[in-house]
DNA sequence: CGTCGGGTTGAGGGTGATCAAAGTTTGTGG
DNA sequence: CCACAAACTTTGATCACCCTCAACCCGACG
């Protein structure tokens, strides 16, 4: 049931009624297999439909004049990565694949349809974006106000938290397909430094990493470290909901 | 009439009907006047009613645990400093008055109410929402991968765009309550950074700043400069709507 | 006239960038 | 399965952008 993550991911935030869930995964929706560092979605393109991570990772990145990438979210299964582009014409940003990637491709037409049709879902969905939204705010704190070691932290916690949400495996070990240089351009660093930071914390005994395996052998220390706070996620909402 | 800002603000990147309009004009909205530096929404805060400026300057903003504050957003009049509040239960950031503002309160209960009813307004105010995030990311960029300068050419082209397409005043000169400490909390930097770096600008003839009165003397220039693309701000998409 | 918030200036220091090169791993084709 | 190339990681040396600390100036306002 490919729509199986996506259903997940809405009802941590979301009241969904049975009616709904079924609509949901009645949506006629293209599934597609994609590499590693592949285009999901291309800054100035017009989307006609939304895509959803089934497998894998993706992250979302703008590139300046100056050829300087940055990136602005990473994605995990589960997440619409362009869910913005219902709404708005044109994409601001580009949408790549971290590692090989199964996705599925819904059609505004129907999306929108069903938003018109179930206001729950609409508002699934609008909440799915505020707390896109509320990421990024997070992000933009990150990358204004920490320095390169409370940064990398924090973007360790947010990814570990994120996975440990959606079920899937514990919160102190996970795959994280970014390379140093993916990192950087998360972080707004350079890979030389991203690097050197990176043995500092192992040093410090706060982060193991071989190959694409991240393992965070004290996870209090580190949440300390990045002074994170996992208000801005607003997990859990869906009981206090209207 | 107080909803006149934001009716405009939204008819930008909507196409709302004359019923759409009423609706939104008998919306229930309590005025009242701050003056400058006064919280609107404070972080932790379960809001019950969402924040329309009418006059003035307000920002939004967060402090990390070590006491540095990083702004997130500058908002001007006919703009919603909370929309995301009507589905996340809970504030993640300030919300903080720049100058003396006049502010309308929306409940979240009529707005809810008028959201369910009409999709098209519900609509404008998810885009609404979107183009909220679609300048976050933005923002990512400018701190993360631009140099100071170019940093707050950035910032100043972006509020001389968003105040022209408002319509008020001409894009090169206009109001900006904020001090140079603000500014730096914006872009995160130092004042005294910041300081230096208005006054390269100045010597470059590219801005005159007295007071709280900005004059961009070439704004092509200072657009160059800033590597300004204004297709974050999804300016005028209402034409091209389903 | 004194105080206070904000702007300006100077000196010195450090975080992170740049440049360069050497390892190491990954992946691909023979 | 090996050979080779490409991509990624690591290390070193040097540099610069921006920070820190500190003082002084200026205008607004009581």
């Amino acid at each position: 049931m490919p729509t199986r993550a996506l259903l997940k991911r809405l009802q941590i935030n979301a009241a969904l009624d049975a009616d709904d869930v079924e609509t949901i995964k009645a949506l006629p929706m293209a599934v597609r297999d994609f590499p590693a560092h592949a285009p999901l979605a291309r800054e100035g393109a017009r989307s006609t439909q939304c895509c959803v991570l089934i497998e894998g990772f993706a992250c979302r990145s703008k590139t300046t004049f100056t050829g300087k990438r940055q990136i602005l979210s990473i994605h995990i299964a589960g997440e619409i990565v362009d869910l913005h582009g219902l709404h708005l014409q044109v994409m601001d940003h580009d949408v790549t694949t971290l590692s090989k990637v199964k996705a599925g491709f819904i059609g505004h037409d129907s999306l929108l349809a069903i938003t018109r049709e179930r206001p729950m879902v609409a508002e699934a969905l609008w909440r799915y974006s505020l707390r896109d939204a509320a990421m990024f705010r997070e992000w933009i704190v990150n990358i204004g106000r920490r320095p390169a070691i409370n940064r990398l932290a924090h973007l360790l916690v947010e990814i570990a938290t994120r996975i440990e949400e959606m079920g899937f495996a514990g919160g102190a070990r996970f795959e994280l397909p970014m390379t140093q240089l993916d990192i950087a351009d998360a972080l707004g660093l350079t890979p030389v430094h991203v690097n050197r930071v990176i043995q500092e914390l192992r040093r410090d005994g706060l982060l193991e990493l071989h190959k694409h395996t991240v393992l965070l052998p004290d996870l209090p220390r580190l949440k300390q470290l990045a002074t994170f706070d996992d208000l801005y996620l607003h997990r859990s909402e869906a009981l206090s909901d209207v």
